[in-house]
DNA sequence: ATCTGGGGCTGATCTATATCAGCTCAGTAT
DNA sequence: ATACTGAGCTGATATAGATCAGCCCCAGAT
């Protein structure tokens, strides 16, 4: 079975998955589709009966508000589930637009269902999915909260390396990452000039650099400690325990 | 069997339990604890292998910053789970604390994840809830992120009533709420200080009251036009749909 | 009967961040 | 070759909300 499919990998990592189970999972790989910049997956208020996994590529998903701005919630790399609590709650209170192009595998909500009941260990799994995801949007809120703006933009980035470095794409070095000052803006409430003054001031200070598309760690150490981060809940989101 | 326990009318809510499963439901419930004030169920950084269910009174999960500040994280109600997430992570990421004096059942991670594999339309009603809160902690994010700190306050006030209805603890004219100022501070992401002088605004403007314990909707609609208020995904989240 | 502490309330001051306005630069379309 | 566009960058100014300091009121403890 080809454990090079991101949300097998990502799975596995928790439960070993049996045969059924690993092929039930591949055979949902056949229905890939393809997502251009600009063309949303999702559109918050659309009643909607399918969810994705991100097999390559980066999203995000938001809520608008009335008044024209906009709160990204999260950001979902490689492996990562796309719009399950729609899927769950039945209408999308969110939406989900890509950041780059995208390559995604639809869930629709009936195979979806009938898979929790009769593979029960790979429910236990996707409820595993779910706790981490509420809990990177619940780092958000604490980033969003409570830290000033250098500290959340420092602490954003140091989490999304975490992330990355969990599915191979990233280091303490650094990581190639797709997005642009608006949208880090976006994620952290912040205006996208004052995300601008404070990545100049991270870089001056020897710490971060966020230029061309790449985040590079010139001070990893010194960054993680100025920014406050734990990052013990992500170790232990990756170890296998049951 | 006894539809009065507050998890088994919510769970109830989402999917026709079996008796086999209100059973299970039933056979939890008998192990009760209580807990005062002041003293935390959950200590962030604990190792932890028990969740809860909150069967009466008012708590609150937070996380802690290095620096003495906290973040709120949501508060939860009779029904909801407590420590859920850290169940499956096996850390837990925060603390819970409660709001009142209050009273648990607790949940010990082998006997749920054996609930998880036997039955399994649990788990989907599990993962259900688990949406609704991640929901709110969303709803809390764009609060936080996105809206000025009257909008917010009013926000806040009219989500937590809309949760309270449907578990027939509030209604369009109000609720009794057993938070601080100070609480509402540490959710919020504002000063103490300023929530008063937020609450004194709205309450000037003849939208809301709350005093002495009790969140009185003075004018529902003007608050919930100021508010930007969206109770779709509240309602539907509360329908029999699977 | 007085003290104490927690919660609520208020004005004065300070500061972090938004907003506005405009610039550079690279890539791309004309 | 020229214009256009989007992203990044910067200084000047405005403002929302934090912080500080201190008040009142009430309930429970001494």
């Amino acid at each position: 079975m080809d454990k090079n499919i991101p949300l097998i990998r990502k799975l596995g990592a928790f439960i070993a998955l049996s045969e059924s189970e690993l092929s039930f999972l591949a055979s949902l790989h056949k229905r890939r589709r393809t997502f251009a910049v600009g063309s949303d997956l999702v559109h918050q208020g659309q009643p909607d009966q399918a969810a994705y996994v991100l097999d390559s590529g980066w999203a995000c998903s938001y809520k608008l508000l009335e008044n024209g701005q906009r709160q990204i919630v999260d950001f979902q790399i490689p492996g990562d589930f796309l719009g399950l609590r729609s899927l769950l709650l039945n209408v999308s209170d969110h939406g989900i637009e890509p950041v780059t192009d995208i390559k995604v595998t639809k869930i629709c909500a009936t195979d979806f269902l009938n898979a929790l009941e009769h593979t029960p260990r790979l429910a236990t799994a996707v409820l595993w999915a779910m706790s981490c995801d509420e809990a990177t949007v619940v780092e958000r809120l604490v980033d969003v909260g409570r830290r000033n703006s250098t500290e959340r933009v420092a602490h954003f980035l140091l989490e999304l390396g975490a992330r990355l470095t969990l599915v191979g794409l990233g280091s303490t070095d650094g990581y190639a990452c797709p997005l642009t000052q608006y949208l880090l803006a976006d994620a952290l409430g912040l205006s996208a000039v004052h995300v601008n003054r404070v990545l100049r001031q991270l870089r001056e200070e020897g710490m971060v650099t966020f230029q061309n598309g790449f985040v590079d760690f010139d001070n990893y150490d010194q960054l993680v400690n100025f920014a406050g981060f734990e990052q013990s809940y992500m170790d232990k989101a990756g170890q296998l325990r049951y």
